[in-house]
DNA sequence: CTTGAGATGATAAGATTTATCAGGTATGCA
DNA sequence: TGCATACCTGATAAATCTTATCATCTCAAG
């Protein structure tokens, strides 16, 4: 299971592993593509207060264990990650599908050649339609 | 200029072409890296009503001549953009420049293959820190 | 087990985003 | 060029979302 990773990681990073944010990366983790609001309203049922829920998605992403992506209508949605990933988004549906494979490590030297930055890191995030949107009619 | 480039554009996408739209164009090209709420506050003094801006932010998104990116805090931040390009984004100061090479088409076809995915495209952020803040200096 | 820094929940306060509607204006076509 | 109309705008109100506060609780280091 991907928990004891998740709690070497959180002990790595100094982020207390309380059980609110266990649930909150594992909702995003079953579930990615959620809003911090549909992440608050899932989890409610379960007693977590939605300050809490804001908070907990904030120390996690900060910790790279959540990763925030901006989707259609201006939404910012976020999925539970452990490395680093690369992520395939379905523009119709929402699915959310993480690529494991990265080869840009060649790219960012580059981009640090040329332009002077320093780079710490990127996000990738692939746009386009699941098979089964694919499939379907129009939207 | 680049005007002329966006009003073709915008013509072709079937995007209304309106002073409000493209003030709010032209200040996230000038200031790249704005949430919209400070573009808001920026159009204000033009007499342009903050409706208007989130819906403009909205229209010229979905026209691909904004880019939508997730920074710090947890905000989504935009900036202005012609073509398909990369970001790269200071994460101290948060200024940002657009990259344009894109080698990544390869990927694209390869992702294809893999997930039965029909991509579209993609949205690539970098991460740094821009040569001023690499030294130690204050934003 | 003890202890203290840091996390939580409830609620209030504040900020952002959307809806509504009357009036205005870009754009296609004659 | 001038017209008609579908779409856009500004103002405001309403709805949502996000953060602040504080008393209490709990994780984790020793």
């Amino acid at each position: 299971m991907q928990t004891q990773r998740l709690a070497q990681i959180m002990q790595e990073r100094g982020v207390r592993r309380t059980p609110q944010r266990l649930a909150v990366w594992r909702l995003l983790a079953e579930e990615p593509g959620l809003t911090i609001r549909e992440a608050v309203r899932a989890l409610e049922p379960e007693g977590i207060g939605q300050a809490t829920v804001y908070r907990s998605v904030k120390a996690l992403e900060n910790a790279g264990l959540l990763l925030g992506f901006p989707a259609p209508r201006g939404e910012l949605r976020y999925a539970a990650v452990l490395d680093h990933v690369h992520l395939l988004v379905c523009e119709r549906c929402g699915a959310v599908r993480r690529l494991h494979e990265c080869r840009l490590s060649g790219y960012e030297a580059e981009v640090e050649q040329k332009t002077g930055y320093r780079v710490r890191g990127h996000t990738l995030v692939v746009y386009g339609l699941c098979p089964r949107c694919r499939e379907g009619g129009e939207p």
